[in-house]
DNA sequence: AATATAATGCAACTTTGATGCAATAAGATA
DNA sequence: TATCTTATTGCATCAAAGTTGCATTATATT
């Protein structure tokens, strides 16, 4: 097990996710870095980040991997995994601190789930209304 | 808008999900009938059984496809959408009749969910107490 | 049987992601 | 600061997943 250095293309990583209040899925970062660094980068860094536990990731509407940093709200808390919500004008992805109860599933042992609400967000709504 | 046409093709793909308790994902369907159809055919026949409503999809938990025949207990009913189980030991897929309140999000309009909850099945839980 | 057209096969292509390896750069140490 | 260790990166290559256009085939209708 290695020490996650800090080096400039990780730099870049950390500051997008600093920028971003939403999460920012893998397609968008590839075009984003497209000229400072490789895509094999890409992915390795955000591996790394993932399992060093400075991001965390999951598994948008149309099966692409999105990424997000841990905030006190969004952290692996009591609840099974935080849920998350898609807009399906936009494509924005957020983190949601939503409690949703699981109820007992007979004959199961559930470990995670992975929760994802899906409709318009706050900004696609006030353009249709307006 | 056109009719779908009873072939050979269509008629191996609903036996399949016939006599398939749990999901099947596009996956295990390509090489179950790589010998029998091409994998743009399974491509297209499935997309056509979900758009007439024979058939739903959901993403599993590592974004991949998987396919299930609607049912009484796991059509589109007055709740969102049903959740699904997927195991994180043998990998299978089972809709759920569970019923998962979501409670109401400020500032956004809920359409549709995605809620897949993983763990172990039923069969592999056996496996381990042996 | 003839016909219209839905469905298929096939080849080519795009996208996404992984891997091996040589070159580079970060951080530690002297 | 110079040196050293090794984590990280770039690059080329490859594999898997999925899409598209078009010629051919098969289905259902008349």
């Amino acid at each position: 097990m290695g020490i996650i250095r800090h080096t400039k293309s990780v730099k870049s990583l950390i500051q997008a996710f600093n920028e971003s209040e939403n999460a920012i899925s893998v397609a968008v970062l590839l075009k984003r870095f497209k000229e400072d660094m490789n895509k094999t980068t890409v992915y390795r860094i955000l591996d790394r980040m993932e399992e060093s536990g400075v991001l965390h990731s999951f598994i948008g509407k149309d099966g692409d991997r999105w990424y997000s940093k841990y905030t006190e709200n969004t952290s692996a808390s009591s609840t099974i995994s935080h849920p998350h919500f898609q807009c399906d004008s936009c494509g924005k992805s957020e983190c949601l601190t939503l409690d949703i109860n699981i109820p007992p599933l007979p004959n199961h042992k559930v470990d995670s789930a992975s929760l994802l609400l899906i409709g318009q967000c706050q900004d696609c709504l006030i353009e249709i209304t307006q």
